[in-house]
DNA sequence: ATGAAAGCGCTAACAT
DNA sequence: ATGTTAGCGCTTTCAT
């Protein structure tokens, strides 16, 4: 005795079973006796609707596919914690893949999620192989990109320019007084946004006649120990460097460790720069630079904007949602205390 | 011209439906010449199998529903993560809900997600209300408990014993020398498990006629800034304490920071104890002891479970899965340095 | 090796 | 307010 149907619910409760779909619906064209019958069966029975057979049937699916790259900073869960929570009350349900940032498995997850026929996909950032935009574009349904604006999108798109995030990084370091630049960082080759940033912050900085003097790039992907390991080994080869600037704040964050074990004074000797303002940063024992990122807010727009589109509100609305990362952390003063003691020394 | 069909897809490449099936799910008995025929059709018009209908007509779903109370600090994500990499190359997908660690919405989730008719069903911790078991009971597929083994499981359980985790704790503590315990934690009325740990350290204190000498406990969600924040007032209050245990390792490096800030020094004068064994704590600029949860571990494993329930493989194998945490980042000797160091002041 | 018929569990559209 | 018919797109089963 297992998985009631709804025909068999109708029939406990003596009635068809279109009359037992719209009284579990709530239509209104059903009176209040026939659906509490129905209602007290469906109950009695431990009656669960099946989803495939509803959607199947009215060619509409509550599903929002998600395709993030990776779980292992709190980065993607913020943006998948904001999807969940912009989708709630709308009756639709996130379903979310991890592609370990590889377009090949990327593609792959999209192929498989689209065959559930949601009623939209987020993916993040805008450079799908051609292959994988195809199969989003024929999908035909709305497709959202996250986290990157540097480039072309497909559908809809939210978030920053990371290319204009590490520009303005590298211009607020330099107002700030700092001239010798490190670089660390790890897996640019596959997390092209912070490739992005880095090539945003060497521009900024080739205008100022100013470059990286020393960088560390491992393939790993970031965490705080490799910040901490690449910090530790750069500084024992160039202990003059005044700044250096992270592919993120977890990669900044072993930094600032390193420089605390070694007695390197943050942010007088060493300014450090990373990106994303986690919470962690926040927290630290000194000040490190880092740029806001609105994970959060990325995922709950994109969200709204699957509601909107789903509820079918025109092509009237933007295309784009900007956002544009504030700097914090950085204080000019600390490097005018350290000019001046280099100065006197 | 959109969204293609079987049928549309067979009538093109000049076969039946029944044959595109065949070929397109590479079966055996197809013809190697008919079945280039209807991959050449399919991939030209862009073909997209339709899973609602295959799931629909086969009875059969790929989809696992996972249920976890909260994506804000990295363990959970973690823990999906896990799922995912074990779900790999069974053809299986993850659909993820957050709880917000709220029973009633869990329980409006897993209702949701029971309607898609999923093959296994992942949950969270083993406390759920009675109306939550039932529905889980009702759908008549493997339920996976994760993370916490102190309570009657449904069906299978994943996870640590947190009461233990908290004693064997203490008793490392107490081992280490210290004897002025305080607690700082958070939202303990939700997160059920970091209260089993607390409640298994007093256990534990109490055998050795010790006791927390002061809490500081919010009702806000964990976090670095919380744990900075109580540990500054604590300390404030109570400078003679000679250990803190916090609920989780969030909080417990920002316990840390609070130290350092405050020129206490870690762990001479306070050892700080966390519990999850995150990266964040290996780095950290002092020792913080903390117990090693195998988060990703115990999504592979719950993975592994649900292929193995899946694929039918009888009911022989274990129901129960224990993890045990080792604890590290104590050092006796720091405790032997301070005891010292007070006899000599 | 291929096809035809039936049906998965539900809803849309049209009765009554 | 309720029932009837048809069909969503696929697989299963049984023929051939």
């Amino acid at each position: 005795m297992r998985k009631p149907t709804l025909e068999e619910v109708a029939t406990e409760a003596g009635v068809s079973k279109m009359t037992a779909s719209r009284a579990l619906r709530g239509a209104a064209d059903v009176s209040t006796e026939t659906r509490d019958r129905v209602v007290e069966a469906a109950t009695r029975m431990n009656y669960v609707g099946n989803r495939l057979a509803l959607s199947l049937s009215s060619r509409r699916t509550n599903l929002v596919a998600v395709v993030v790259p990776s779980m292992s900073n709190i980065v993607f869960p913020e943006v998948l914690a904001g999807i969940s929570a912009g989708l709630d009350g709308s009756g639709m349900q996130a379903v979310f893949g991890i592609s370990d940032y590889d377009m090949a498995k990327e593609r792959e997850i999209i192929r498989d999620m689209l065959s559930w026929q949601p009623c939209a996909i987020i993916v993040t950032g805008l450079d799908q192989p051609e292959e994988t935009v195809d199969l989003l574009r024929h999908a035909d349904i709305p497709v959202i990109q996250l986290m990157d604006l540097d480039g072309a999108p497909i559908d809809f798109n939210v978030g920053l320019s990371h290319g204009a995030a590490g520009e303005d990084m590298a211009e607020a370091l330099v107002a700030a007084g700092r001239r010798r630049f490190g670089y660390v960082g790890s897996a640019l080759a596959r997390d092209l946004r912070a490739g992005k940033r880095k090539a945003g912050f060497e521009r900024a900085l080739r205008a100022h006649g100013l470059g990286f003097a020393e960088q560390r790039i491992d393939d790993a992907f970031s965490s705080i120990a490799l910040g901490k390991q690449l910090t530790t080994a750069m500084l024992a080869a160039v202990p003059d460097i005044d700044c250096i600037y992270y592919s993120n704040d977890d990669m900044a964050s072993g930094g600032l460790f390193a420089c605390m074990e070694l007695g390197v004074v943050v942010p007088r000797q060493i300014l450090i720069a990373g990106f994303n303002g986690l919470d962690l940063v926040n927290s630290l024992p000194a000040p490190v630079a880092t740029s806001r990122s609105p994970r959060r807010a990325i995922g709950q727009v994109a969200a709204q904007l699957v509601r909107q589109a789903v509820a079918g509100g025109g092509d009237a609305r933007e295309k784009t949602i900007v956002f544009k990362p504030t700097i914090i952390g950085i204080d000019p003063s600390d490097t005018a205390a350290r000019t001046e003691q280099i100065q006197s020394s």
